[in-house]
DNA sequence: CAGTCCCACAGATTGTCGTA
DNA sequence: TACGACAATCTGTGGGACTG
C-alpha cells in the first residue's frame, strides 16, 4: 500500500464546482483555439503569394510565436495566457503578435526618442515631482517593459522557426521539454477563480494523520512538553547526547515554543514511524518525510488554537463574526462567478468578477448580534443587511445584482438543485451602510472605485494602482430582456 | 417521509508578508 | 532563513428545503 501524492487536484469533491470549472476551462480553451486559428488565417491572407523574404519570415515567426504562447499557456495555465495577452501597446494592439510586432517596437523606440526632452526636465533637481511626471515615468517604464518582452518573444519565435525549418503550422508539436521559469511577480490584478479542490485521497491521508495525532496526544493536551524541557533537549542535541524526544506511547509536543523546534522535529519523526506502524504501511523516505512535514504543520495549528482559546470572550466572538462574514462573501463570490457561465452575456464579465475577487463583494451584517438586546428580533428569521465596500463605486452594486438574478433564475429553472436558496439581503436605502473593512482590491479599472474615496487617498499609484481603463459596468439588452422574460413571461426564456 | 442536496458556519490547512 | 501574524481558502458538519 502506498500513500497518495500531495499534489492538489480539481477532481473529486464538490461535483457542481468541478462541472462549472470544467465548463469554464473548456470555454477558455475553445476561445484560445479560435483566437490562434483566426490569427493563422489572418497571417495566411496577409502573406502575399511569392512575396519577399521578409514577409514570409514574418508570417513564419508569427505562427511560431503562437505556438510558443500555446506552450506557455499549457505549462502555466490561464494566468500566463492572460499575462501574455496583457502585453499591449498604447492603442490596445497586442504587440506580441506578429506581423505588427516589429512596427510596434519601432514606434515605441520613436516614442522614447520623442520623450527624451521630458527626461531632461524630470532630471532637473529643482523641479518638483508631480503626479504628471510620475505618470510619464511609469508610462515610459511600461513601454520599456513591453519592448523587452516583445523582443523576448521575437527571439523565441526566431529560434523556434529555425529549429522547425519553416514547418511550424504543419509540424507536430515536438516532445522536447521547454523549461520556462514561471514569473515571480504577478502581472495585472490578482484573479480569483473557482476553488481548487484537493484530491479525495489527499484529504483522506490528512484525515488519517489528524486521527493518529489525536490518538497519540489525546484530547486533553496532557502530553504537552514545557518550554524548559524543549530547551534542555536542544542543549543535549548540541552536545551530542540527545535521544528521541519521546516515544509513541508517551507522545509529547512542545506547544509553547517554536512549532519547528528540535524537540518537535524529533516528535514528528516518531509520529511518522508510529503512523506507518499503526497502519501497517511500508513507507518510503519521502512518504515518511511528507507525514513528518504535515504533522509539524499540525503542531503549528495546535499552538494557534491554544492561543485563540486564551482570548477574551469578546475577542473570540469578534473573530467568529469576522469569519462568518468572510465566508458569506466567499460564497457570494462563488455564485457570481458561476453565474458568468450561465448566460453568454455574462461570460465576458468573468474576468472582471475574478479581478474583484472575494473582497470586491459586498459584505453583510445580520441582526443576530442584536438578539441579546432586542427581544422582537428573536421571534423572526434573521435579516441580513448589505454592507457595501466603501472603496467600491456604488454603480457596481446594480451591475452585480444582475449576476444574482441570473443565478437565481437559472437555479430555479435549470439547475435542479435542492436545498435552501441563498438568503435575501436587505439594502437599506434610507442610509447607505458601508463596510468598515479597511482593505481594498487593487489594480481595478479606475471607474470601479468611488471617486471621493480615491481622491482622499495619497500615493494612489503605489497603493490602489487603478488602471486607466473605463470598464463598462453595464449589461447588454439581451440580459435585461432575459431577466424580464423569466420574471414576467417565463416560457420565453433561454 | 426518507433520502438527497445545498447552504452556512466552524474548523483546519495553506499561503503571504514583515521582521528578527 | 525561520518564525509569527494574518489572510485566504479548503474540508467537515448540522440542519433546512426539496423530491420521488
Amino acid at each position: 500500500m502506498s500513500l497518495p501524492s500531495t499534489s492538489r487536484s480539481s477532481t473529486g469533491g464538490d461535483a457542481r464546482w468541478n462541472s462549472a470549472e470544467k465548463l469554464f476551462q473548456e470555454r477558455q480553451a475553445a476561445a484560445f483555439r479560435d483566437r490562434v486559428q483566426g490569427k493563422r488565417q489572418e497571417n495566411r491572407t496577409q502573406t502575399p503569394t511569392g512575396g519577399d523574404q521578409d514577409d514570409v519570415a514574418n508570417s513564419t515567426s508569427s505562427g511560431a510565436v503562437q505556438w510558443a504562447r500555446s506552450l506557455v499557456q499549457e505549462r502555466f495555465g490561464q494566468d500566463s495566457q492572460d499575462m501574455a495577452m496583457e502585453y499591449r501597446g498604447p492603442e490596445g494592439e497586442n504587440v506580441t503578435n506578429n506581423p505588427g510586432m516589429r512596427q510596434e517596437v519601432i514606434e515605441e523606440e520613436e516614442d522614447d526618442q520623442a520623450n527624451e526632452g521630458d527626461d531632461e526636465l524630470e532630471e532637473n533637481p529643482d523641479d518638483l515631482v508631480t503626479v504628471d511626471t510620475l505618470s510619464r515615468t511609469f508610462e515610459r517604464f511600461e513601454r520599456s517593459l513591453v519592448k523587452i518582452v516583445s523582443k523576448g518573444f521575437e527571439k523565441i519565435a526566431t529560434n523556434v522557426s529555425q529549429t522547425l525549418q519553416g514547418r511550424v503550422d504543419e509540424a507536430p508539436r515536438p516532445e522536447v521539454p521547454v523549461v520556462l521559469r514561471p514569473p515571480t511577480t504577478r502581472v495585472g490584478p490578482k484573479l480569483t477563480g473557482f476553488p481548487a479542490r484537493r484530491a479525495p485521497d489527499v484529504n483522506e491521508k490528512q484525515r488519517l494523520i489528524r486521527e493518529h495525532l489525536t490518538r497519540l496526544c489525546g484530547d486533553g493536551g496532557a502530553s504537552f512538553a514545557t518550554q524548559e524541557q524543549a530547551s534542555a533537549y536542544d542543549a543535549a542535541l548540541r552536545t551530542g547526547n540527545a535521544i528521541p524526544s519521546c516515544t509513541a506511547e508517551e507522545f509529547r509536543v512542545c506547544i509553547d515554543g517554536n512549532p519547528k523546534c528540535a524537540f518537535n522535529v524529533s516528535s514528528a519523526r516518531i509520529f511518522a514511524r508510529s503512523f506507518a506502524e499503526f497502519h501497517h504501511l511500508d513507507l518510503s523516505h519521502s512518504e515518511l518525510q511528507d507525514i513528518h512535514n504535515r504533522v509539524l504543520t499540525m503542531f503549528k495549528t495546535l499552538k494557534r488554537t491554544r492561543k485563540a482559546g486564551r482570548l477574551s470572550e469578546d475577542a473570540r466572538m469578534r473573530a467568529k463574526r469576522a469569519k462568518r462574514r468572510y465566508s458569506r462573501k466567499y460564497k457570494l463570490f462563488g455564485r457570481r462567478l458561476e453565474a458568468c457561465l450561465l448566460h453568454p452575456g455574462l461570460l465576458k464579465h468573468q474576468r472582471m468578477i475574478s479581478a474583484l475577487g472575494i473582497d470586491g463583494m459586498s459584505s453583510d451584517e445580520s441582526d443576530y448580534e442584536e438578539v441579546r438586546d432586542n427581544v422582537p428580533v428573536r421571534t423572526r428569521a434573521p435579516r441580513y443587511y448589505v454592507l457595501r465596500p466603501k472603496w467600491r463605486n456604488p454603480s457596481l452594486s446594480a451591475w452585480l445584482q444582475t449576476f444574482d438574478s441570473v443565478y437565481s433564475i437559472n437555479r430555479r429553472i435549470k439547475m435542479k438543485r435542492r436545498g435552501a436558496y441563498p438568503r435575501l439581503r436587505y439594502d437599506n436605502t434610507a442610509s447607505v451602510r458601508k463596510s468598515s473593512n479597511p482593505s481594498f482590491v487593487t489594480e481595478l479599472p479606475i471607474n470601479a472605485y468611488e471617486g471621493d474615496w480615491l481622491n482622499a487617498r495619497i500615493d494612489v499609484d503605489f497603493t490602489v494602482k487603478p488602471t486607466a481603463e473605463e470598464y463598462s459596468f453595464t449589461h447588454d439588452d439581451d440580459i435585461v430582456r432575459y431577466i424580464h422574460d423569466q420574471v414576467v413571461n417565463p416560457e420565453h426564456g433561454l
